[in-house]
DNA sequence: CTTGACCTTCACGCAAGGGTCAATCCCTAG
DNA sequence: CTAGGGATTGACCCTTGCGTGAAGGTCAAG
């Protein structure tokens, strides 16, 4: 399988691909013109890998599961032993999407503060100074 | 009062001052060398420039804000006809912010979902199926 | 003369790719 | 046998936002 049947069969772009190679998430052998040559296999791999972005991990913490990109990732993630490599990352990603979550928080909060007009039809200000 | 001092008693740095100026938020007067000279009120704007920035509006933000930079901010962003230029950028701002929140929420969810292990200490994931 | 503050201009940093390039390769029709 | 069109290659710059850093030069004072 040549790179742009596997992008369409992972359902991402020839150029992602290129780029995950290059950060390490993926192999591929060549062909005698250099053309990367793909199993099939890779299409699960790749989407595992799209999959574990999508969901907010970056493509380091990626990096660090490359163990079990080729298994079914829904079980793995949900029984495995994955949880030595895992379980960090998770939490730590978990931990930097909250740590987020809370800064971006707080900067609406002091902006509807400066204001006070805003009203935020969203959420706290003081609750509502309900 | 040239830069240097400007950035000491703002708090911020020159680099800073001479990216705000190249921003078009703030301008300065040029003793015949060239150095930049501030008014003692420089201060008050440049200190109002990084609320607003800390705030979480953007320089783009501020710019549409410039002609109220010299005055008291908390004051002027309470009650004054500021709503004309001011209301219109901090809703989109706000909604903007509610945007990033809501997916990087999501995306905290969908890992947690994931990785049911995770057990997040911090909130949902189906409001902890309580 | 030398130090320190100032000047401008260019480049870099993050994240995950997107866009575009010339060159090379493969397959097919004529 | 050959031309053409589509796929692929690596390499380069671009994106967003808010600055930071370095290089190389000017200015004022001790």
């Amino acid at each position: 399988m040549l790179i742009g049947e596997l992008a369409a069969q992972a359902g991402t772009t020839t150029r992602a691909l290129r780029y995950y190679e290059e950060q390490g998430l993926l192999e591929s052998d060549r062909t005698t013109a250099g053309y990367r040559l793909y199993e099939p296999g890779a299409v699960r791999r790749v989407r595992n890998i799209r999959e574990l972005l999508s969901c907010g991990l970056t493509v380091e913490d990626v990096k660090s599961l490359l163990a079990y990109l080729d298994a079914d990732l829904p079980e793995v993630l949900s029984y495995s032993p994955l949880c030595a490599d895992g379980y960090g990352v998770g939490v730590q990603r978990v931990a930097q999407l909250e740590e987020r979550i809370a800064i971006l928080t707080e900067l609406r909060d002091s902006l509807v503060h400066r204001m006070p007009w805003l009203a935020a039809p969203g959420r706290t200000v003081d609750e509502q100074a309900a």
